[in-house]
DNA sequence: TCTGGGGTCCTAGGACCC
DNA sequence: TCTGGGGTCCTAGGACCC
């Protein structure tokens, strides 16, 4: 059996915890550059704001005072997390963070009487250490206990046991294929078409014809439905890949002011990599212009691939790359809204060192230059990591707000992790 | 005026090998 | 006239997830 927990609309909920003047209340967090909106609270959906919907859409609803609405605030949002995550590993030894809002937990081989209790157990206590509110949905295949999870967002006590065979049938012939985990917008259509309308229609394919037409991954949530293990509990190793991406406040057509931006993204996925302890084999840098202008012809969008001689977590060289790919699909006159950068081929960074000194038999005054330099990145991380981020910076960052910084002028204080916006009870 | 960010996996097809 | 068989690796593109 699988227990998945997942937290009600997380960000949100996040806001409502410091601001309980708002619960009970319409509110909504937004993306990055206060783009569109990625959390909504059950008055919001009432309201009709959609997941997705772009924040220019719904502003008259917040001129009305109708809806509160925060920029993201991904600071507090990691560190809840993290404090919702610690508490359900003292329900399961065994647990699969999925995402910053849900987390499987693998039951077997634990001896539980009453799966729902259990269920209402994780519940109340994740609420009262955390002040979060959670979903349980208990299921015996992962996919299910996914539905599971759906269908307890809509009960009352916020748990679902799917254990029972006619139980889970019936819950089944109630969900839409659309939002059967693994079915996304492209499939669901192909589906549709052939006339399947629920899980349990789904769930009645044959696999292997489902392999056939489609893929593994189609057929595995095929046997997943039908309740047997095909994705198991994965305890995921370090990611293959770091991207940092953004759009741009205001766009720009100044290769100055891209370099600035593609530097800071560079840099930072550099931290990224370096806290992880992975050294990257190249880098991807990408540029566009917006997606929605009239002028649809004129769309611009294109990267290139730049490797390293040798894998690297050095911000130095990262930077320098990220650069040379830049200037390569540079164009000037254009308006652009957002650039990429992605650290590609991930290795671990000591792997990666063995590796070299086993074929690399000329230790030379270029592997000395390396040390001081992977030294000096290390007393950087630690000096911004005690002082906080941007004690010391690299002068390519840019020391004035520039213009293509995202906006987001909404954003919550940060409670729990910056001593000077603790809130204050009165 | 204004439309997000960060990941993973699978497949088909080409290049290459013996 | 007739032109093999079996395998690996890599990549781009497309699908999915939250």
């Amino acid at each position: 059996m699988f227990a998945l927990v997942d937290c009600n609309s997380f960000f949100a909920s996040c806001e409502q915890l410091f601001r309980p003047d708002l619960i009970g209340k319409a509110v909504v967090v937004l993306s990055n550059n206060d783009g569109v909106v990625v959390a909504r609270t059950k008055e919001a959906k009432q309201l009709g704001v959609k997941m997705g919907e772009p924040f220019f859409q719904i502003r008259q609803l917040t001129q009305q005072n109708r809806l509160t609405v925060f920029s993201s605030n991904f600071t507090l949002y990691s560190d809840l997390s993290r404090r919702v995550m610690q508490t359900l590993e003292n329900f399961c030894p065994v647990i699969e963070i999925y995402s910053i809002d849900e987390a499987f937990l693998d039951l077997s081989g634990m001896t539980i009487n009453d799966l729902t209790e259990f269920g209402y157990k994780i519940s109340t206590t994740v609420e009262r250490w955390t002040g979060l509110p959670v979903s349980v949905g208990i299921a015996p295949t992962k996919t299910l206990a996914k539905i599971a999870n759906e269908t307890a967002k809509k009960n009352e006590t916020k748990i679902c046991n799917l254990q029972d065979e006619s139980e889970c049938i019936k819950t089944l012939q109630k969900f839409d294929i659309g939002d059967v985990w693994g079915i996304g917008r492209r499939l669901v259509v192909s589906l549709r078409r052939l006339g399947l309308r629920t899980a349990y229609e789904l769930s009645q394919v044959d696999p292997l014809w489902m392999r056939k037409n489609f893929s593994v991954i189609q057929e595995k949530t095929v046997r997943e439905l039908r309740g047997e293990i095909c994705f198991e509990v994965d305890i995921p190793q370090t990611r293959k890949s770091i991207q940092v991406s953004r759009s741009f406040g205001d766009s720009t057509s100044c290769l100055a002011d891209l370099e600035e931006a593609a530097a800071s993204f560079a840099i930072r996925a550099a931290e990224k990599a370096r806290t992880d302890g992975t050294v990257a084999s190249a880098i991807y840098v990408h540029v566009n212009t917006s997606r929605f202008k009239k002028n649809k012809e004129n769309y611009y969008s294109n990267g290139v691939i730049v490797p390293f001689p040798e894998p690297t977590s050095n911000t130095i060289e990262i930077i320098a790359a990220a650069k040379k790919g830049l200037r390569q699909i540079f164009i000037p006159n254009l308006q652009y809204k957002k650039a990429t950068v992605i650290l590609l081929n991930l290795l671990d960074a000591k792997f990666a060192a063995s590796q070299k000194t086993l074929f690399d038999k000329n230790e030379s005054y270029s592997q000395n230059q390396k040390e001081t330099e992977n030294r000096l990145m290390s007393s950087l991380d630690e000096i911004n990591h005690k002082f906080g981020r941007g004690s010391i910076f690299f002068g390519v960052e840019g020391i004035q707000q520039p213009t293509w910084r995202p906006r987001h002028n909404m954003k919550s204080p940060c409670y729990t992790t910056n001593i000077n916006d603790l809130p204050i009870a009165k």
